[in-house]
Formats: C-alpha cells, structure tokens, sequence
DNA sequence: ATTTATTACGCAACCGATTGCGTTATTATG
DNA sequence: CATAATAACGCAATCGGTTGCGTAATAAAT
C-alpha cells in the first residue's frame, strides 16, 4: 500500500532479471510462456502498476493526444470533442484539451505547451485570428501528427476534416432564393477563416448563378457574439432595399438575430427568411423552428480521433486520406417557409 | 535540429556538472547568479528545451489534472470545463478530460487510467447510476486532491463545489406557487444524484410549507434525453388533476417540454407555467422564455480550478474550503407570467 | 555423441532530469 | 594570520522502465 513495487522488486522476489519481467508484461515473443504466466500472476498477487513516467521517458511517448479549440463552451465544439473523446479513449489514449479562446497569441501558447508536453499528436480548430502558422513547425519537423478540424489551414503532411463549406453555403443560398427571397444578407464570422470564407463563395456563387443583386452590404462580418445582434440588426435595418432572406453563420446567433427581429416586428419568414448553420439543439426548439445546414460534430470527432490514432498506429492510408470531408444536409423548417 | 540537446549537453559545453545545470535552470539559490546567467544564455542559444517526460519521472509528478465529466457535449459542462481550463492553463496545468457518459462502470476505467497516468488531481462530476466509490479511493490514499463538482459525494478529505441546491429548488417552487400553481409536477434527473434529490427536497418544503397536495403522481424521475420527452407529456396529460406548474431539471428538457406541449394546445403560461434550470443560453431563445435558476457554470469551473491549484501548492486554506457553495439566482421570464 | 539452430533469459546502457550530501573556493570573524 | 562560516558547485544515486546484444540452455540435425 505505502510503496509501489516496481518491475525490480518482481524481479527479484521471482529470481528472474528486470528485462524479463518487462517483456513478460509486454508479452514479447522471446520469453516463454511460463516465465510469462509466473510473471503475470505475481504482478497482480503484489498489485504491481506500471509507472507511466518511467514509460513515457524511455519510450519518449506520452500516449496522449492534445487538442487545440477555439473555446470549450459551445455546443458545437463540446459535441466534437466528445467524438474525439469517444474514440481516443477507446484506443487508450488520453487527451489533453486546451482552448485558445480565439486568440492567436494563446493558441501558439497552448501549441508550445502540448509540444513541450510531448503529446503523440495534435487536433486544432484554429483561432479567429491565427495568420501564421509558425507555431505548429516543431509538429511538422518531428513527424508528430497534425490533423486541422472544422477550421483549417493546409500545411504539408497535415490532414484535415471539413464539410464541404462552398457547397454548403451555394444549398443554402439557393434554398432561399427557390423560396422567392432577391435580396439576401451573408452574416459570417471571421472571413480569414475558411469554413466562412468557403460559405462565402457558396453564397456568391448561388446569387450570380440566379441573377440577384449582390454587393458588399450583402456581407456582414461579425465576431458572433451576444453582444454584436444590435449591429447586426441595425445593418439590417438601414438599407435601401429591405433584405428578405438572412443566411447566418451560426444557429444560436441566428436565434438571436430572429428574436430581435421579432421585437421590431419584423416576422419571420414571411418578412425575411432566415437559414442558420450547424444544427445546434437550439435551432429546432426556437420559433419558428429554424432552418440550417446539418453539421455533424460529433462524427467529425469521431473521424478525427480514428483518423490520429491510424496515424499514431502508422497504418499506411495517410496520403489517400488527407482531407477528409463529411456530408452535410440542408434541414428544411419553418424560418424559410414561403 | 534532429538531437534534442540535454543538460548534458549544456554541462560539456559550458564545462560544469549536469547538477549545476539543473539548479540554474530552476533558479536555485545555491547557484551564483553569473552562473545562472551563462547557463541560461547557453540554453536559450542552443534551444534547450527541458524533457518533460525526465522530470516527471525524476518528480513523479505530472503538471496534469484529471477531469471526469458525464457528458462533454452539455453547455452546462462545457461552460464548466472552459472555467477549469482557464484556470489551470493559467497556472501551467494541463488538463486530461473524459466522459463518464453517465456510466459508473466507464467513470471507474477512466478514474483508473487517470491515475495510472499519473494526475496531480483530479476533478469529478458524477455519473448517473455511480452508486459505490472504491474506484477514488487510490486517489484519497495517496492525497491525490480529488474534488468533486456540480454532481458530488461527500467523502473524507475531499472537496465539494455546489450551489445549494435545496434551497433552488425551494424557490423555483415557491415562485411557481406565488404566480398562482396548485398542482405542480417536478421532472427530475436521476434522484441518486445530489443536485436532483435535493431540489426534490425544496420542491417538497415549498409545497408542505404552502399546503398543497403532494403525493408520488407529483414527480416524475426522467433520464432527460430528448427521446423522453414523450413520456413527460404522457404523464402531464394522463392525471386526474392537470398539473398547472413544472419544475423541469434543466433548460433544454424544459424546452423540448413547452414546444410538445404547444403543440397540444395547452398554452405556457396560461394553462401551465413552467420553470428550467441553468439558465443555458438557450432559455432566452425559445417562445415564451423560460424561467429558470441561473447556475454559473463558468464561476463553478473557475473555482474548482483555483481550489485545484491551491491544493496542489499546498496553500493551507483546504480546512475551511472543504465545501464551497455558490449563489445562484432566480431569473424571471416569459414561461411563468401570471 | 557432436555440431548447429533455436529458444529463453541476463546484462547493462539508456531515457533526462532531480537532489542529498560532500567538497572546495570565498568571505567574514576574532 | 588562523579559523569558522558561507557560498558555490560536483558527485553519484535515483526515478522505473525499455531494449540491443551476448550467452547459457535446450532442442534439432547429422
């Protein structure tokens, strides 16, 4: 109880050497079956435990995955995360999470950190505003694994998992334009990122295609917070010709926007439809329900979690599977109805 | 570029002992100070980076704590969890989280593997069905801080973060019973937790104290999954009495509650009003806004990981902070109106 | 029975720090 | 100037495993 008994006391109260016992736990072929079995037996008759640090320092691997997001509280990112959660766990690897709460500065910290802490890999969502990319090089030069989910950047030998944002962002717009909207509002996030960048084609793409009007106040960069509904609002309201379809980047701020909408007695859809993004909970429970894109979080943790520990396994489908893209759906509601 | 270069390294080059070396590097006082700065000038120059996996072992400690949560993809848990994130990264922690998913069965693996991976610490919110808690009892024997939060069990030695939720439960009741309720129907979680039988317990006070009737038809105990919805509304429409008030266990079932019982035409507030808990972003997104009890999830993590951090640095306060309680709040809106 | 192949295991270096204790160089004290 | 205190540093054990290589023991081959 007091001591923890390590391969050298099971050595020596077995009369065999520290290496033997150390195969006999790693079940290597050159020990015979019977040491083996003698070996197992007394490790667990003295409730014999692995050190992990002794491991960890002799085989300078961590079994242990780190994971970079932009912030831990959303109902997006927390649903990933329990995929990658989910699969890591499984494969008996443990995982260290940090959040960069969109900041570059803290996202290179964390980087550093999980370097210096020797995970066997890293998961990153990147932060708004990361615009080199630096901090991920010690990655790359070792071979530690790099896998960019949701928010990526392309960088040699690095995977990443995404949906196809373009695509999703040309469904979306169409749906409100087949729905009669002409004058439609892109509120998007951080355009340095792609999943917004690439929505932003999409969008652009489905109004030229449909001969709408188009030019630069049919975008709204936001940061998505609470705090900017009022602009967003007020942008909707002070325009010469009234929008009537809104194509939000997210559902919880889609909700809002609708809320405050309804407020200033604008209804919903039939003075403006509104499309969120993601299939958050929340965009079924709120009136009228909402429309959006299904984004599946939670097996996009899954495949990202599968697709590291394959790396970690050095199974050899790295190449092929550089870039993986899930489907997404368009869920038709009630706030684009015509 | 390819060796990583050790205080060996360092100690041949500048011509001292590998001791010397370390205790510069960790600003010993038995180094002179013009020692100190040629070594560190040396380690910076030769990018000296200090292996974490050596000192862990050398230290058995891991600069790591342990998180066991039932479900990552919760707001309510993610919200917590980015408190405890904050803190810890702050103070050079990194932080191992898993999910339980509400089974005391994988709540023990993790606990395991936790251990065996050597946490400094480790934070805890219960499972559903935990019911024994031999798998902490390594952590109390080796003083390992264990510290449970939101869903607890109070064991010897160990810290408690809570809000008291007794007397939450006690005024969402009465607040139901002041805006006119007679027949009131609490939907709970699991009522071996905590947070759930003692808000039974205030639930029970309100009504006993207000003289209403209360047998068992008056509870409904739930796994609050979406999929149970149907029988919440089962259970409200199948009673001889029609219940004119709900204290639902949490915002999201709350909502899923209102929106089927819309969709039967019974009307919130008017025919039965109706009170969350949380107060998760999404209570004042749906149609009416829900009422509810504010429980700062944010304070709750930023608190477990300071109590966390002063427990690990041996900060003598662990006596009188065994228990620490937070105010929570009653926030009126929509879904109880008169 | 002798030689050759295998099998099973021991030896000891190694991973990269930390740290108690002893020793020398330096400064203070009488 | 001799001696006691300090200050500054080196030595070497230690943390608990892993692993390449060598060797003894056993089995197979001739």
């Amino acid at each position: 109880m007091d001591k923890r008994i390590t391969i050298y006391d099971l050595a020596k109260t077995l009369g065999v050497s520290a290496g033997t016992v150390s195969r006999s736990l790693n079940d290597h072929p050159s020990i015979s079956q019977k040491t083996k079995d003698r070996v197992i037996s007394k490790a667990n008759e003295l409730g014999y435990k692995t050190n992990k640090f002794a491991v960890n320092l002799s085989t300078q691997k961590s079994n242990t995955i780190g994971v970079i997001v932009p912030k831990l509280n959303s109902i997006f990112m927390s649903t990933v995360l329990a995929g990658i959660e989910k699969i890591a766990n499984e494969a008996g690897y443990n995982l260290i999470i940090s959040q960069s709460l969109e900041s570059m500065e803290k996202e290179k910290l964390n980087a550093k950190t999980l370097y210096d802490s020797g995970v066997d890999a890293l998961l990153v969502s990147l932060a708004y505003d990361t615009t080199d990319f630096d901090h991920f090089a010690n990655y790359i030069r070792n071979k530690i694994p790099l896998i960019f989910i949701d928010r990526v950047h392309n960088l040699p030998n690095c995977s990443t998992i995404i949906i196809d944002n373009k695509l999703a962002g040309y469904e979306a717009t169409e749906h409100l334009i087949n729905q009669g909207c002409k004058n439609l509002l892109y509120i998007s996030g951080d355009l340095r990122r792609n999943v917004y960048s690439e929505r932003l084609k999409g969008f652009q793409e489905a109004i030229a295609k449909h001969d709408l009007i188009f030019d630069n106040s049919n975008i709204l960069e936001s940061d998505l917070s609470p705090g900017s509904v009022k602009h967003a609002i007020a942008h909707i309201k002070d325009t010469s010709i009234p929008f009537d379809g809104l194509f939000v980047a997210n559902d919880t701020f889609a909700a809002h926007c609708i809320k405050e909408l309804k407020k200033v007695n604008i209804k919903i859809p039939q003075d403006i439809k509104v499309i969120g993004f993601n299939n958050d909970p929340i965009s079924e429970l709120v009136t009228p329900t909402l429309t959006t894109i299904n984004y599946p979080g939670y097996e996009l943790g899954v495949l990202a979690g599968q697709s590291v520990i394959s790396h970690l396994n050095g199974d050899i489908n790295l190449q092929p599977t550089n870039a993986i893209t899930l489907r997404h759906r368009l869920i038709i509601r009630e706030s684009t109805l015509k």
